[in-house]
RNA sequence: GGGCAGUUACCAAAGUGGCCAACUGGGGCUGACUGUAACUCAGCUGUCUUUCGACUUCGGAGGUUCGAAUCCUUCACUGCCCA
C-alpha cells in the first residue's frame, strides 16, 4: 500500500492523497461504507459501485468470525469473492465490539473472551489471533485489536487501557509480520491511537503509535460518548504528532459536520452506521440538511427525494413516496435510503476533495456546515 | 313480534361502585441513533397548563349513592337465535 498527498489546502491542515492498493486506488479524503457482516446493509454490491461510487468498504472480524466463519471465508478464497467486491477493503478487528458488547465479554492481558451474541459461545480474541483471521478475511487494510475505550472513563482506567492496547499492537505487529497474506495480494496492518479524552494520554499514545512505522494510523476511541468539542480537541492533539505522509482513519466518525471537521483537521479516512443505520431509521442526510422521512411534512409532498443529489433514487422517487414505503414498512424504503445517505456522504467528500485541490476548503466548508446541519 | 348478547378514546380491546383520564395492542405524532447484537429504541397520543394541577369524558336521557365507565329505569343502535 502507498499513499501520496496530491494537494494541501491553504488555511487548514485538510490534505487531498491517493492510497493504492492491490485492489485499487482510492482518493482521500474517503468515506468508507461499512458492510459488518459481508454486507453492506440493504445495498446491493452493484449500487454500491456505480451509483453510490464506493471505493473502499468495511468487514468486522467479530461478526465474520462468528457467521459464516474462517473456513467457509477461506473455502470462498476471501471476503472480496465471497461478497462479490473487487475494491479495496478494510476490517476492524473487533476491538469496537469490546466496547459495544461490553455486557458480555471479559479483558484479560491475553485478549478479550467474548460470549457470542448468536448462539453464547466463548471466543477468546487476542491480537494475534485478529491477525489471522484478518488474514484469512484477507481485507487489503487491517485493524490492530485495541480495547475502544467509552468517552466517559476516568483517567486511570483510560491510562492502562491504552498502554495495553499498545502492548497488543506490539504482539500484533510482531505476528503480523511473522504471517503471509493467503490470497496473493498484500495487506497492511494501521495501528490505533486510544487515549480517551485526556490530552497527554492522546500524546502519548499518537507517538507511540507514529514509531511503529506503519502504512497508515488510526484514531480509535472518539464518538463513543465524548463531548463532540472533545473529539475535535482529540484529533488536533493526534494529528499534530502522526506522520503526515500516511493516511490518517478517524474510526467510527460520524455525522457529515463530524466529516467535515475531521477532513479540517488532516483525517483522510471515515467509516460509520449512521448513513446506513439512521437511514434505515427513516433519516436521510442531505446537502440540503436532514430530514425524518417519517414525518408528516412529507405526506403529499412530491417533489425529488433530494434535487441536489447525485443518486439515480433521488429523482426517482419522491419525498411522499419515501415516505409512504417507510409508514408501510416496505422494505424498499430502507434501500432507497441507505442508497442516498451513502451517496451523500460520498458525494460530501468528493467535493472536499476538490476543494482541497482548489484551495478553498475551509471557506466552501463554512457554508457547507450550516447547510448540512439543517433540519427540514 | 319474542329471546339473548353488546355499545369504552382514531381502531381493537380491558376495566363491572372510590386506587380511572381509564390496562394493553394497533394506528398516529415527535425524537434518538457515530470502528452495526439495531427495518431498532424512547416519549407523547381527552381539553387547558411549563410543572403541580384543574376541567370534561366511557351510546342518549333520567335516577340511586358521600362517590358511577361500573348499579337501576328508559330510549336509540348493532349482532346472533326463535317465529
Amino acid at each position: 500500500m502507498t499513499f501520496e498527498i496530491q494537494a494541501n489546502d491553504k488555511a487548514s491542515n485538510a490534505r487531498a492523497g491517493k492510497i493504492v492498493t492491490d485492489h485499487g486506488v482510492i482518493e482521500t479524503p474517503i468515506f468508507m461504507p461499512v458492510g459488518t457482516v459481508a454486507s453492506v446493509k440493504a445495498v446491493h454490491f452493484h449500487e454500491l459501485k456505480e451509483d453510490i461510487k464506493a471505493q473502499i468498504i468495511l468487514g468486522n472480524t467479530y461478526h465474520l468470525f462468528l457467521r459464516p466463519g474462517i473456513d467457509t471465508l477461506e473455502r470462498a478464497g476471501g471476503l472480496h469473492k465471497f461478497e462479490g467486491w473487487d475494491k479495496p477493503i478494510l476490517t476492524d478487528s473487533g476491538g469496537f465490539q469490546v466496547f459495544s458488547l461490553s455486557e458480555q465479554r471479559k479483558i484479560t492481558e491475553e485478549g478479550a473472551v467474548f460470549r457470542s451474541h448468536i448462539d453464547g459461545s466463548k471466543h477468546l480474541f487476542t491480537a494475534e489471533r485478529a491477525v489471522d483471521i484478518q488474514r484469512s478475511i484477507g481485507a487489503d487494510i487491517i485493524m490492530a485489536f485495541d480495547e475502544c475505550t467509552p468517552g466517559t472513563a476516568d483517567y486511570n482506567y483510560a491510562k492502562k487501557s491504552m498502554e495495553m492496547t499498545h502492548r497488543w499492537l506490539q504482539r500484533g505487529i510482531t505476528h503480523f509480520n511473522n504471517t503471509e497474506p493467503k490470497y496473493g495480494y498484500n495487506q497492511t496492518y494501521f495501528p490505533i491511537v486510544q487515549g480517551c479524552v485526556y490530552t497527554d494520554l492522546r500524546k502519548i499514545s499518537a507517538e507511540f503509535i507514529a514509531s511503529q512505522n506503519c502504512d497508515g494510523n488510526a484514531i480509535g476511541g472518539l464518538a463513543v460518548g465524548e463531548p463532540t468539542e472533545k473529539m475535535y480537541e482529540m484529533i488536533e492533539v493526534v494529528n499534530e504528532i502522526l506522520p503526515k505522509d500516511k493516511p490518517r482513519y478517524l474510526m467510527g466518525v460520524g455525522t457529515p459536520q463530524n466529516i467535515l471537521e475531521g477532513i479540517e483537521r488532516g483525517v483522510d479516512m471515515f467509516d460509520c452506521v449512521m448513513p446506513t443505520r439512521n437511514g434505515r431509521n427513516g433519516m436521510l442526510f442531505t446537502s440540503q440538511g436532514i430530514m425524518n422521512m417519517k414525518n408528516l411534512k412529507w405526506k403529499n409532498d412530491f417533489s425529488p427525494l433530494d434535487e441536489f443529489g447525485t443518486s439515480y433514487v433521488d429523482s426517482a422517487y419522491s419525498k411522499a413516496y419515501l415516505r409512504h414505503l417507510f409508514i408501510s414498512k416496505e422494505y424498499l424504503a430502507l434501500q432507497i435510503a441507505s442508497i442516498h445517505n451513502l451517496a451523500f456522504y460520498l458525494w460530501l467528500v468528493g467535493e472536499a476533495r476538490k476543494h482541497i485541490f482548489a484551495g478553498d476548503f475551509s471557506s466552501w466548508k463554512k457554508g457547507m456546515l450550516e447547510q448540512v446541519g439543517r433540519r427540514l
